[in-house]
DNA sequence: ATTTAACCTGAAGTCAGGTACAGGTTAAAA
DNA sequence: TTTTAACCTGTACCTGACTTCAGGTTAAAT
């Protein structure tokens, strides 16, 4: 068993932030020794799946559904592998997403380059993207699609 | 010249979302016809790099510092590269980061596989990754490194 | 000429995910 | 035994990026 002030240290969560979690319901039955938290091994791994779910980007509600489903043992699996499925669909999305960003900006990069090198922009403006370097052509029409 | 309702439908912004960029400063000396924003091709321009620079996670006030060099033309070439770098790298990060966080729901989902098939969680509690598919076991040190 | 649609401003409201504060209780250390 | 550190609650506040609202002006259409 561990108090709040422990589990903040092992985990390096504010005080204040263990508590909030637990006012919106992320210990579902979280035990007390007259009325002070008590942290059990239950309360530390659900710590890590909210740290794992938080990192995929879900929100504070649906973590909450996610562990009240753990509370209800192996009738729930199939709920918490479905939810995780699409968690991970949600995060190679944001993955493609950001390679798509990098293209953008990887050409941005590029641009300002050129345009120090050409001391103005007149060249750039007008260049269309055959008369690029081939990595810059496909950052800039990976980027803009 | 373009009213603020046009470029609204242009670019899928609500008109008081561009008010409130024109508010923060993101439209540095845009012209009024009396009293009504007028937006040209230099501000349609400015939108397009605004777009680009949120979609990089850069905040609004560090938008506005970047446009606001963009008024300033050549001399600040560098300054501007300087910071689509750091953007850049920034964006690196996190794809490094996110595809870290997709190892560790992958593991997530094929524990829940395990989980669904063997309708308990007690071989995988005390699973060593030695004992895990190739695979898996990859995801998994990855995801918890 | 009048109506109506689109524009304007400033201030307040919203939402997520916390953080800070005031005032009070418990329990470990001196 | 007393002090002090760590805990508790409820409420208020914070940040970022908008959104909404009330009340007023401009300009296009009838």
């Amino acid at each position: 068993m561990y108090t709040i002030g422990q589990i903040s240290s092992m985990f390096h969560i504010p005080v204040s932030t263990l508590r909030y979690y637990d006012k919106e319901g992320l210990f579902p039955d979280m035990q007390r020794r007259s009325g002070i938290r008590a942290f059990s091994e239950k309360e530390v791994d659900a710590l890590h799946m909210i740290e794992c779910l938080k990192k995929t980007g879900m929100e504070i509600r649906d973590i909450k559904e996610f562990m009240h489903w753990c509370q209800q043992g192996p009738a729930t699996y199939e709920k918490r592998r479905d939810m995780l499925l699409q968690q991970k669909e949600a995060v190679e999305a944001e993955i493609r997403r950001m390679n798509q960003v990098l293209d953008m900006v990887t050409y941005k990069c590029w641009y300002y380059e050129q345009a120090i090198a050409d001391g103005n922009e007149e060249r750039l403006k007008s260049m269309t993207p055959d008369k690029m370097p081939e990595k810059i052509r496909q950052a800039y029409e990976n980027g803009h699609k």
